[in-house]
DNA sequence: GCGGAGAAAGTTTTT
DNA sequence: CTTTCTCCGC
């Protein structure tokens, strides 16, 4: 049984775990994955379950699939059949099946945090409300919070009757429920709300599901909001006998409350599930003492939790060090020599490190430091590249295709490119699909009842005539194939690439790059319906995405994207109150609750660390473009001064000043900075600062044909080999291996590439 | 209906 | 400081 060899006896005694329910608190780094996916394999291995009885949930896709390969690995057998996913890929799973229960269609459209937006802005417009008393990402969050505590609309406009705010909040509350049923999509929300509402309403589906999944494990159980507790409770109901729902988590990292996550699930569990046996990891083997002692000193301060404390036997290690700046410029120039020097050491890689920090637009400047000491890197998240715009405007097409009935859809590209189809004409539009009750598309197909004007009548046409034959492509070609008809007949291509801007040349740079994800996509799934694709599309993280070519650069990431991941050297930045703790965790005087979860934020941050913490501020910061002056972290000031480098108040002000004044003088313009990265672009040492000439004096070749064995230079990955051509109708596609990105599938005729 | 100029807002964190 | 929105002239 060579699986469980290697566990400690607490890790063992999880990993043996049988039937009943059980909580495995598992502090950082100790060894919580592979209690989980030794579990697994042991259910499978002495026959309890075979994979197709067990549902496991992870907290990202990344995982999910890991741990797939994991099982797999460990027993030298497929498990396929097992079902390993996200609550959200699990529940559209569910609902895919089961959904025409609530009068929806299967193929209902997902929409993401924008789209959500968007559809509440245009509520909002509809019912002429004053704008600035409901801005759109408040009604959003208020929404969001509604819907995960079940409450109706109906319910909040009665209890809040004579509040007009909340009255009205409610009112367009009210029509976004009503918007998405008639859109035939759901919001990210829904998923575990529909999902939830179909296997109670029957009886049937429940019976299936619960027959079916002998085993329930659930990771990340401090992240559940109320609908996924809902759900797990639900699922792993058994007749006569206790829940077999094994739940791992540390209510130490419950990092997710904004988000509907409630720490109590973890907290309550034993409550909720009688008779429950609870295991606690607390030795880890991730961190030195000294970044161990300092977490825990931190987390202390908390009062609501389990309690524990990490302990490890590995040595104390170095003291952590803390970098005091002037201002954020000077904090980056200070990481990037940091790491600059660090990494000439033997046995040090750049990919050794990791810059953490609590909001995304810190990142800017951190770029900046780097670059500017030819430091690479790559940032995790940030800009998700489906949420880009041109990406999203061929989504559009793709999802109205499959779901005529999704107005967002509709209005994002029935004017895209222009078909001089304008506010006038599509007000009309609407007004007739109010009153009979039709989607707009729908609309489009009574043309002669609406008084349209003539250039727009037209453009509808045209628009219709686009639609109707991608609907017969639909069904004839492969996934790609089908994209790339949608690409060029709805005019996109034509728009996108007579843009010669060099916005525009990213842009199709990024459209190229949406290509040969969806060839990637469609290699590594045997069915790849569209559904599959827009799902896959939308339930996508953006820590998911991180393809591991074994690139040496720098990791930047907020820490929330952080979680689960570990380095042996990371830097927290930013490390000011105000900032982190967020000024927004101060507004409840009575209620710690939000300075509380930050800190369990500093927490996750500290032990994502191996061997070297670094922990920096700055007592000045650019904030919309004017100077904000901030305090040290109270988070810093909790570690107690033995496990750090140097006092705290001392250091900042002379010790930086010299490095100050080398910061000073690079001035270097945010704007050459604007390169629309992606996740795998990755800076290489020398700073490209002739990057806007590069683009100027590339040009494309028009007329190129190419042959395997040829090299080409492609304008972004620099040189490659063909290693196959494919003609695919009128299109021909080569496969290119570049000598640092790897292998690229690229349509000829679009590519920027010339044969060299 | 379209594009440009100028105003206003925006930064927590993400499935 | 940057991105998005709004208004106005063509």
């Amino acid at each position: 049984m060579s699986y469980l060899d290697g566990l400690n006896e607490k890790q063992h005694e999880a990993a043996i775990h049988d039937k009943g329910p059980i909580l495995v608190i598992a502090g950082a780094g100790t060894g919580k994955t592979k209690v989980l996916t030794t579990r697994i394999a042991n259910l499978i291995d002495t026959g309890k379950a075979s994979p197709y009885e067990i549902l496991a949930i992870t907290f990202t896709n990344k995982a999910a699939s890991e741990m797939k390969d994991r099982i797999a690995k460990l027993l030298q057998t497929e498990v396929d059949r097992m079902w390993v996913g996200t609550f959200h890929s699990i529940c559209v799973k569910i609902l895919r099946k089961n959904i025409g229960i609530l009068g929806y269609d299967q193929n209902f459209t997902i929409y993401d945090t924008d789209d959500q937006k968007n559809l509440i802005k245009k509520i909002i417009k509809e019912l002429a409300v004053d704008t600035k008393r409901f801005p759109p990402n408040m009604v959003k969050s208020t929404i969001s919070k509604l819907k995960n505590s079940e409450v109706s609309p109906d319910e909040y406009i009665n209890n809040n009757y004579a509040f007009y705010d909340k009255r009205m909040i409610g009112e367009i509350y009210a029509k976004y429920e009503k918007a998405l049923k008639s859109n035939n999509s759901l919001d990210f929300d829904d998923l575990l709300i529909k999902a939830l509402d179909c296997l109670r309403m029957n009886d049937e589906a429940t019976k299936y599901y619960r027959d079916r999944f002998k085993y329930v494990l659930v990771d990340e159980y401090q992240d559940t909001n109320n609908i996924q507790y809902k759900l797990v409770k639900h699922l792993a109901k058994r007749t006569n006998e206790p829940s077999n729902l094994f739940v791992v988590g540390d209510d130490d990292q419950s990092i997710y409350g904004w988000r509907g996550a409630d720490i109590s699930n973890i907290l309550n569990f034993e409550n909720d599930f009688k008779n429950s046996k609870l295991i606690r990891l607390e030795r880890n083997y991730r961190s030195t003492e000294t970044i161990l002692n300092a977490a825990n000193a931190v987390i202390k301060n908390n009062a609501t939790r389990k309690g524990k404390e990490l302990y490890t036997e590995d040595n104390k290690g170095s003291l952590i060090k803390v970098l005091g700046n002037n201002n954020e410029k000077e904090e980056a120039y200070t990481i990037a020599q940091t790491i600059s020097y660090e990494s000439n050491k033997i046995d040090t890689n750049y990919s050794d490190f990791a810059v953490l920090y609590r909001t995304n637009s810190q990142s800017r400047a951190i770029e900046e430091g780097l670059i500017k000491l030819g430091v690479p890197y790559k940032i995790v998240g940030g800009l998700k590249f489906y949420g880009r715009k041109e990406i999203k405007d061929i989504m559009a097409y793709l999802i109205l295709l499959q779901n005529p009935r999704d107005d967002m859809s509709f209005l994002r590209i029935i004017n895209l490119p222009r078909r001089k189809i304008g506010p006038k004409a599509l007000s009309l539009l609407q007004e007739y699909a109010n009153i009979n009750e039709s989607s707009l598309f729908e609309a489009c197909y009574n043309l002669d009842e609406i008084d349209l004007p003539k250039a727009a009548h037209k453009g509808v046409v045209d628009f219709l005539q686009i639609t109707e034959l991608l609907m017969v492509k639909k069904d004839a070609c492969e996934l790609s194939e089908f994209i790339t008809a949608v690409y060029e007949d709805s005019g996109l291509k034509n728009m996108f690439e007579s843009d010669e801007t060099v916005e525009g040349l990213s842009r199709l740079d990024n459209i190229m790059e949406f290509f040969s994800a969806i060839t990637d996509f469609q290699e590594m799934n045997t069915n790849h319906s569209i559904d599959d694709f827009l799902a896959h599309v939308s339930l996508l993280a953006d820590t998911d995405k991180t393809k591991n070519i074994n690139s040496d650069v720098v990791t930047l990431l907020t820490i929330h994207s952080a979680k689960g991941l570990e380095f042996n050297s990371v830097f927290i930045s930013g490390l000011e109150d105000g900032l982190f703790p967020s000024i927004r965790s101060n507004d409840d005087d009575n209620d710690d609750s939000k300075l509380e979860e930050e800190r369990r934020l500093f927490y996750v941050a500290a032990t994502r660390a191996k061997k070297n913490l670094y922990l920096s501020y700055a007592e000045e910061r650019m904030v919309f473009g004017q100077h904000r002056a901030s305090k040290i972290s109270r988070y810093l000031k909790e570690i107690p001064t033995e496990f750090l480098d140097k006092e705290l108040e001392v250091s900042s002000s002379h010790a930086s000043t010299s490095s100050y004044a080398r910061a000073k003088n690079y001035g270097y313009k945010s704007s050459e900075l604007k390169t629309t990265y992606m996740d795998e672009t990755i800076h290489r040492r020398k700073p490209k600062v002739e990057k806007k000439d590069d683009t100027e004096v590339f040009t494309r070749d028009e007329n190129i044909s190419l042959t395997t064995g040829d090299k080409v230079l492609h304008k972004a990955w620099g040189e490659g080999t063909v290693v196959s051509v494919l003609q695919t109708g009128d299109k021909s596609k080569a496969t290119i291996a570049f000598e640092n990105k790897g292998v690229k599938t690229l349509i000829v005729e679009l590519a920027p590439i010339k044969k060299l």
